[in-house]
DNA sequence: TTTCCTATTGACTATATAGTCGAATTGACT
DNA sequence: AGTCAATTCGACTATATAGTCAATAGGAAA
């Protein structure tokens, strides 16, 4: 009868409940970020969160789901380091080659983000099997165009995400090279047996700088 | 007064215990290629092996003694896989070429312990670190000799584990192809920027087949 | 102020796991 | 057969963790 209506009652309470599951999300993204998933405690997640032990239920129904939720965000953080310039290149290689630096640099400049992705990269989740379809639909480019030696698209794509890795693994143990962007993609290229994509274009887009290209 | 002596007394249980202690390390051996140490209890080591609880106890002190065991149990399999041919190589990138071949036919062709090594390969545990030694120790040598284009160690290392590790990685999830070792070896050559061993050598000790040379 | 829905709390029960310890078993030796 | 030390067993305690739920708080609307 009164316009108390069930849709403005959920509205009111979204910014509060919003704000309390954005907390434990970003609580279990620096948990996961240190240990696997099994390992992680319900307990360990509220007290980091400093929220009580039935408000992670009140959002999730368990860890596994929040992880999702964690690997879902990890995604889209993928898609923003791509979006802006991922469509303006036409050439499998040099949009691989961008992929690849952009990945790798905010790999160093963000240890935690680091880890997650490291962590994530365990278990083949929905997470890691979108970014692999992403590499393997340029590698297969790349193959039809036969610009590559590395025929098995595969094959490519563990190279690239093994060297990838296992770069990033270094950098969080060890001090990084300056270059190293540089000479870990020199390196993926070489691997696959690249024809040089037409490298003005790459460095333009790749290089170190992160100004926009004109 | 008697005969009876300690050093005696312990001899007689000796072969028992050694039974008992390699049943619970081949049990925690399995379940540790299937989860992480922080993910794996007490209670699933001692079903898998048949052992009383109390018993896990006597043989080692926690988990972590146990996943220590089982590490050095792994590098051992290592050393195995290398000791014959190793010294006989004076070529550091034939002798890289023959582990990294040796290593990835030996995880194609067992799966179970594929998986214990990528596990392992998590954390920089005793076992992953005496490799990433040997690897580097080969490296240098290499690069002493101005073998290879790729100059940092660290860097030349995180290529060929990264590849490895994720070769077989897709080894265990897909079909694999019949001459992977060779591509997977000629990708990690290539991304190194090696000029070229004499490959009569390589290709006659790395080979598919596993009878000894002559 | 009062109402009333949403979100939050934390105590509570269940179960799981770590780690201990006295009793039972084993097997070589006498 | 008996002895005895080493080994194994499994019940037991204590703690940790999962998951539930009735009570409370908060805040917008009446």
């Amino acid at each position: 009868m009164a316009k108390i209506d069930a849709a403005r009652r959920a509205e009111i309470g979204r910014e509060k409940r919003a704000r309390t599951r954005a907390q434990i999300l970003e609580a279990g993204t620096m948990l996961l970020a240190e240990k696997p998933p099994e390992a992680l405690t319900v307990d360990a997640i509220v007290e980091a969160a400093g929220v009580a032990k039935g408000t992670f239920y009140y959002h999730f129904q368990n860890i596994e789901e929040l992880a999702a939720a964690v690997g879902s965000k990890l995604g889209e953080s993928f898609d923003d380091l791509l979006t802006a310039a991922r469509l303006e290149l036409p050439d499998p290689i040099a949009r691989l080659s961008f992929a690849f630096t952009q990945f790798l640099e905010k790999a160093t400049s963000d240890p935690a983000w680091a880890r997650l992705v490291l962590q994530s990269a365990q278990a083949p989740t929905e997470f890691a099997r979108g970014i692999r379809a992403h590499l393997k639909a340029d590698l297969t480019e790349a193959i039809d165009q036969g610009r590559l030696s590395v025929r098995d698209v595969e094959l490519a794509a563990d190279i690239v995400l093994g060297i990838w890795l296992q770069v990033v693994r270094g950098s969080l143990e060890r001090r990084t090279v300056s270059d190293l962007s540089d000479l870990a993609l020199g390196a993926v290229l070489r691997a696959l047996g690249a024809s040089q994509p037409r490298m003005e274009i790459v460095s333009d887009r790749v290089g170190r700088s992160s100004r926009t290209t004109t």
